[in-house]
RNA sequence: GGGCAAAUUCCAGAGUGGCCAAAUGGGGCAGACUGUAAAUCUGCUGUCUUACGACUUCGGUGGUUCGAAUCCAUCUUUGCCCA
């Protein structure tokens, strides 16, 4: 696997780049779609690579080991073999679970024990453990296990909970250097930055994880309960620390304002829930801003849900009948939406890049941020 | 022609003397959602008012009562049954 950097933008810390992987190429910034289980909900295959042009797209190990389970997944051969997405993929470790499902689950040195959501049966996820279920899995990039630590945390939890991140991610480090992918082709490991909203917690954590030389690095434990401003400074402290020559991933960040800042603070990879869930709940954002296709407003307006989007449904289908299918519960209606998220994320992407190789990043940047938080 | 039952706020449907502007569900109107336990969740949904509160409402009319969606009379409409 191979990183290189395309462009410097000359005002901002922002980069076009590009990750070469044995499923192809990644051009930085990147939003990757979520699929938590495999699929990105309510999109096919088809529309995923040829409409909304996803050059990688996330798993992730909690969900994946629960269902379908490893033997499934192995017997597959690997998580590319079992939904066909021929293109990179990145597994998330379960970290992000200890923050979203920390009412069923308890966390120990040793590493940490979830009831199921499921079925409530206890499954225990060490470090080691984990590297072996994304082995199994077979993504082509892979997360050391962490806990991400809420906004909210104060200064002593967040820093304990730091340094046992570093210690497991030791751990990781030494499990997935003495084993080796399973299904022929390069997977490398991203650790992550923890430190909640206390910058020398945060450049600590940066400089811990800056030291074990991995492919590319990750920011996390943001936009999960501090202020946005906060997110913007840790991701600033963090970026002056983290090696310029390879990829810094901010996880599960953001709204489409989110990217952006964090692209022009130096990040090149994004990955969020939020073009599919909140299109499923009617949410759809568009390069002039962000509708609410439930509205009224939208009951008698028959042109196209945006006339220049980046999708073909959006000159397809009209704001109208897109709210009549949310107001009729029809499926389409979340496909639709998250087709149109997804492709207006990468779209937004795509032309971040574009200006950064221009050379006309921090102009292009300042005008879309305006027009796309607009309220329609 | 005769008998029985029922009419409630947008819909369905509770409520059978004061705790009722009226349960609950649906619908409607708005909001939330950030490494997905989410096709989910929250608020509002008679009128006026920022609020306190005031006012009008439970098929129509007229009664009983301190007080009626609730009781009585009558009318209207609807459904069912018998001819």
């Amino acid at each position: 696997m191979k990183f290189s950097l395309t462009a410097v933008d000359s005002l901002t810390n922002a980069r076009a780049g590009l990750i070469e992987t044995d499923h192809g190429n990644i051009e930085t910034p990147i939003f990757m779609p979520v699929g938590t289980q495999g699929s990105v909900k309510t999109v096919h295959l088809t529309e995923l690579r040829d409409d909304i042009k996803a050059q990688i797209i996330l798993g992730n190990t909690y969900h994946l080991y629960l269902r379908p389970g490893l033997e499934v997944l192995e017997r597959a051969g690997g998580l590319h073999r079992f939904n066909g997405f021929d293109r990179p993929m990145l597994t998330d470790s379960g970290g992000f679970q200890v923050f979203s499902l920390s009412g069923i689950r308890k966390l120990r040195e040793e590493g940490v024990e979830f009831r199921s959501h499921i079925d409530g049966s206890k499954h225990f996820f060490s470090p080691e453990r984990v590297m072996d279920i994304e082995r199994t899995i077979g993504a082509d990039i892979v997360m050391a296990l962490d806990e991400c630590t809420p906004g909210t945390a104060d200064y002593d939890y967040a820093k304990q909970s730091m340094e046992m991140t570093h210690r497991w991610l030791d751990r990781c480090v030494a499990r997935f250097e003495e084993t080796q992918p399973k299904y022929g082709y390069e997977q490398v490991l991203f650790p992550i930055v923890q430190g909640c909203v206390y910058p020398d917690l945060r450049r600590r954590s940066a400089e811990y994880i800056s030291s074990k030389g991995t492919f590319g690095n990750a920011i996390g434990g943001l936009a999960v309960g501090e202020p946005v401003d906060k997110m913007y400074e840790m991701i600033e402290v963090v970026n002056a620390i983290l090696p310029k020559d390879r990829p810094r991933y901010l996880m599960g960040v953001g709204t489409p304002v989110n990217i952006l800042e964090g692209i022009e603070r130096g990040v090149d990879m994004f990955d969020c829930v939020m073009p599919t869930r909140n299109g499923r709940n009617a949410m759809l954002f568009t390069k002039s801003g962000i509708m609410n296709m439930r509205n009224k407003k939208w009951e008698f307006d028959f042109s196209p849900i945006e006339e220049d989007g980046a999708s073909y449904v959006d000159t397809l289908y009209s704001k109208a009948y897109l709210r009549h299918l949310f107001h009729s519960h029809e499926f389409l209606a979340m496909q639709i939406a998250s087709i149109h998220n997804l492709a207006f994320y990468l779209w937004l992407v795509g032309e971040a890049r574009k200006h950064i190789i221009s050379g006309d990043f921090a102009v292009w940047k300042a005008r879309t941020v305006e027009q796309i938080s607009v309220r329609l």
